[in-house]
DNA sequence: ATTTGACCTGGAGTGCACTCCAGGTCGTAG
DNA sequence: CTACGACCTGGAGTGCACTCCAGGTCAAAT
């Protein structure tokens, strides 16, 4: 199966100038044109641009996920230092979910302040606003 | 007690730099000045920015706390426009996590398949790289 | 035959969140 | 009394990740 870019787009979740760029920046390999010069994504360029997307969501910066991309280029004898970076991301990924899970105690911490607040606004009685609310 | 710029600084974990910054763009209310026109921060100002790096923590964009910054000056009668921004960021900050979990079994996945690779090179197996490896 | 719409290129522009800089002012230590 | 270090201001610069634009090509539809 081959895809126009807006299919490409379409799929992967990125703009069709996102797909441009990549490229540009060699995060993506050109893909395959057709007669009139037009990109055909492939599968495996699909399968690669969700991946892509993958690690973009854990938060890797473009930088790393070039040097993955070009790591790739250089087939299995890269393996191992690919292998490292996204064991360094899946820890760095673990690291940021405490720090949300830990964020998330305080805003439901604050948001319990709130109601009482709400309640003690309801009974008129007098207000006094948390230490840093 | 109060706090000298690079005292601030260094309790919040913000540059001084950021520091001022976040005063201009009034995320923060100017602190007291010393007779030398120097910032003196209060611990009230100390906890406001402790907050408020949590609510970085969780993303949410200056501009928003910047909104919620500017509810908080006009006191209670905005707890509850206040308490609905918390609510929403709550929310986003559950389906970050959420995401990020995926994408942990996502790369523990891929981590396998290459810790699967490295053994098959190691057995001068054929070797096959995954569907977008 | 022309119009339309999807695509192309190189390059400029955007928004965000800082970060740095030049030039100046204070208060204390030597 | 001067030298130092910490601080001040307004404004410019940075890095990131896109996003937009002008001007052009091409194939299919009218």
């Amino acid at each position: 199966m081959s895809y126009s870019i807006a299919e490409a787009a379409r799929r992967s979740g990125l703009s069709i100038d996102t797909l441009r760029y990549y490229e540009r920046i060699k995060l993506v390999d050109p893909p395959a044109r057709d007669t009139a010069g037009r990109r055909d994504y492939s599968d495996p360029d699909l399968a690669w641009l969700e991946f892509l997307t993958k690690l973009r969501l854990t938060g890797m910066p473009i930088k790393r996920m070039r040097e993955y991309a070009s790591l790739r280029r250089h087939g299995v004898v890269s393996a191992g230092r690919r292998k490292a970076i996204l064991v360094e991301q899946r820890q760095s990924v673990a690291e940021r979910i405490a720090e949300l899970q830990a964020c998330l105690e305080i805003l439901d911490y604050k948001i319990t302040n709130y109601a009482q607040v709400e309640r003690k606004v309801l009974d008129n009685e007098p207000t006094v606003e948390g230490i840093s609310a």
